[in-house]
DNA sequence: GAATTTAATCAGGTCCCCCTGCCGAATAAT
DNA sequence: ATTATTCGGCAGGGGGACCTGATTAAATTC
């Protein structure tokens, strides 16, 4: 009966929360320097999994057009976070290369240790952590499954940038 | 010793929750149609709190300049989602009321029950919610303290948002 | 009534995410 | 060799979040 009244009060608190952190972690003033997971974000996540792709390939995989990912690149190239070189086999070619301070920017989106974290005492950050983990699973596996659509290669890339990181994290 | 490794993979996770959910309910495709918290969207939040201001109250609460304002306020009167209607005491004034349209568009932001959750089992729902309000109180604390700053008003209002709205669930 | 203070608008600008069209250069196919 | 295809670049466009500057119209103040 209530279920319905809680889910709404949950997802209020989901709203709030991100409404939060986002005040928080004030984006708004700052937003030029910070880069998100798309657009030029994208690239580089991409990337990080796959270094010395041809900006075609690029393209194709994050399912966008060729003249975009010319922008991005080119933006991404303008703070040396990317290198072009033609290939040699295939002059037509441009091959994009992370560099380390592209390396660098990418780390600094995903490694930050979010604040409000610390409102929470270590047996709540595990409870949170578990929460997490199991709506993620869920998440991917459905977003895997409908995979097959027009515009699946992004997911793939986003999928994998986090399997890669659990992966490293698993080493115990 | 394990902490900071522990929250890294926390964070992790996070972020990966947050890039899910994106994927999931794809903002990429439709990303005109939708509208955030911020811009015309912050809006429309205050309006929701208190309609009938004055564009240039608007610009101050939301702390925007009074051109940018004009220039939000323009784009949702096109969608049909506010009113502009000249004041009759004081004639250099227009006076913005939310439409019925406009406070749909507003529900269907924030009273949407995230498809993630069903990944979670009743208990679970519960602790997650748990989590959330201890964070969200955290943050909640933090951002008013440093509101005194320059930008404090459009916390507020974001703010207010949500304790109403809390509140308004609160009825039981 | 004249000067000043307002609210709002027009004009431009910066940067972001993305797309369609078109064109040249390089390579593959015939 | 001559097409056809492919890659990438340029031009231009639409929408979004914002801002500074200059101007108009309607108060308020002196």
């Amino acid at each position: 009966m209530s279920t319905l009244s809680e889910k709404h009060q949950l997802a209020e608190k989901i709203w709030e929360f991100t409404i939060l952190t986002r005040l928080d972690s004030d984006d708004d003033r700052q937003r030029g320097s910070r880069l998100s997971f798309s657009g030029q974000g994208k690239i580089l996540v991409l990337l990080a999994q796959e270094d010395n792709l041809p900006q075609k390939e690029i393209a194709t995989r994050l399912n966008l057009t060729p003249q975009s990912t010319a922008e991005f690149v080119g933006k991404l190239a303008r703070k040396h976070y990317v290198h072009k070189t033609k290939s040699q086999k295939d002059r037509r070619i441009t091959l994009i290369q992370l560099t380390g301070q592209g390396r660098d920017a990418l780390k600094n989106i995903d490694n930050t240790i979010p604040s409000y974290l610390e409102f929470l005492d270590d047996d709540e950050q595990q409870q949170f952590g578990k929460l997490l983990a199991k709506m993620n699973l869920g998440l991917r596996e459905r977003i895997e499954s409908r995979d097959n659509s027009i515009d699946g290669k992004m997911h793939k890339v986003m999928l994998q940038h986090f399997t890669k990181q659990s992966h490293a994290g698993e080493n115990k």
